[in-house]
DNA sequence: CCACCTATTTATAACTG
DNA sequence: TCAGTTATAAATAGGTG
């Protein structure tokens, strides 16, 4: 579909590679979601773009709840090896989110310019779809980019925990020596629980 | 595309469901393919059929190779969703907040429902500021939400480093008592800047 | 990079055997 | 139910501002 015909085989063009990665996973994610809605089923779809970042649909409420599904159907050993893939592009694209307030006014000079008629309705259906899938978007971007900023400052713990418990060792190392010293550490690694309890709590 | 237009909601007739899914279900994975190849991305696709047959797509090897790079990816995320569907409490006063994708379907209804008439075209407006609102209140929350869980790791994160910098005192000060050690304290104050540093190179 | 445009190609809804 | 056909809606390649 377009002016040329196209050739399945990766497109060379780092530009319009990016281009037609940007428009195709568009219409993938919306060829999704009107499969799961008009037959009624479950779809889960995830794309990793070459630079790491992820793009997810899923007709249910949790990716994760189909994936449970998928794990009972497949009993496929997913050993958990995690391969840490650091992706630091932490600010990359921001696919199509500059919007702010330009869709409720496309909706006044709609409301406002149109006859009302069947034909301004049903454009305005597809306005608000269009708002709809903007608005989550835009919250599921910033869901990912605050996840991000949650696991760096985990990290950054877990870290300065490590070094904690290292000087610990080290200091009681000095005392069984040859000092008696009063200091007092207490154990309290049981402090901060790990993130996702964390989280768990919050909500 | 095709010889009438689609209106987005369940396909009652549950024979031409099973045809749409049918040929739908190969188009998506068509597609899914199409990008993976064109832009050279990973894809997964999985479709649970309502009779829970599964169908899947993936662009690597194995599906579960993906899954696994999901799961790495977004471990946290799921924890974030499972939990703020133990929040529904909160979402109860707002009127139909069931997210998923209930407003779509709201709105269809309301467009078959109704005659065609100015009086519905102002109720559909006030659908749509409503649907926005609700949205926006609901993106407000996780917002809340989320920036107190970075500011609990946060202020976490000030604890410990505080709690070495009294710990690298102590050091210290045995070491100029009686000792000669050769314990390398490096000086590491500046890593980690504020949080209202790090949320604003966020967006 | 992003929105919009348009000529074309593709996908598919309705139909047929 | 299923494969094939056709008319039409949608997606999109290539281009513009």
């Amino acid at each position: 579909m377009g002016r040329g015909k196209v050739q399945l085989k990766r497109i060379e063009d780092k530009s319009s590679r990016q281009v037609t990665f940007s428009k195709r996973k568009g219409g993938l994610m919306k060829k999704a979601r009107e499969l799961a809605v008009l037959c009624d089923v479950e779809v889960a779809l995830m794309i990793f773009s070459d630079r790491g970042r992820l793009y997810e649909f899923s007709s249910a409420e949790s990716l994760g709840k189909i994936l449970e599904r998928y794990r009972t159907h497949v009993e496929e050993e997913i050993a958990v090896r995690r391969s840490s893939e650091l992706e630091k592009t932490h600010h990359a694209d921001c696919p199509g989110l500059q919007m702010g307030a330009r869709p409720l006014e496309m909706i006044q000079r709609y409301l406002e310019e149109q006859n009302i008629q069947e034909k301004t309705l049903i454009e305005l259906t597809h306005l608000e779809i269009e708002l709809d899938v903007i608005l989550r978007q835009t919250r599921f971007r910033k869901t990912q980019l605050m996840i991000e900023a949650i696991k760096a400052h985990y990290e950054e713990e877990k870290q300065l925990r490590e070094e904690k418990t290292l000087m610990e060792e080290e200091m009681a190392a000095m005392m069984s020596e040859d000092h008696v010293l009063r200091l007092e550490l207490e154990p309290n690694n049981a402090r901060a629980p790990p993130l996702q309890e964390t989280l768990l709590n919050l909500f």
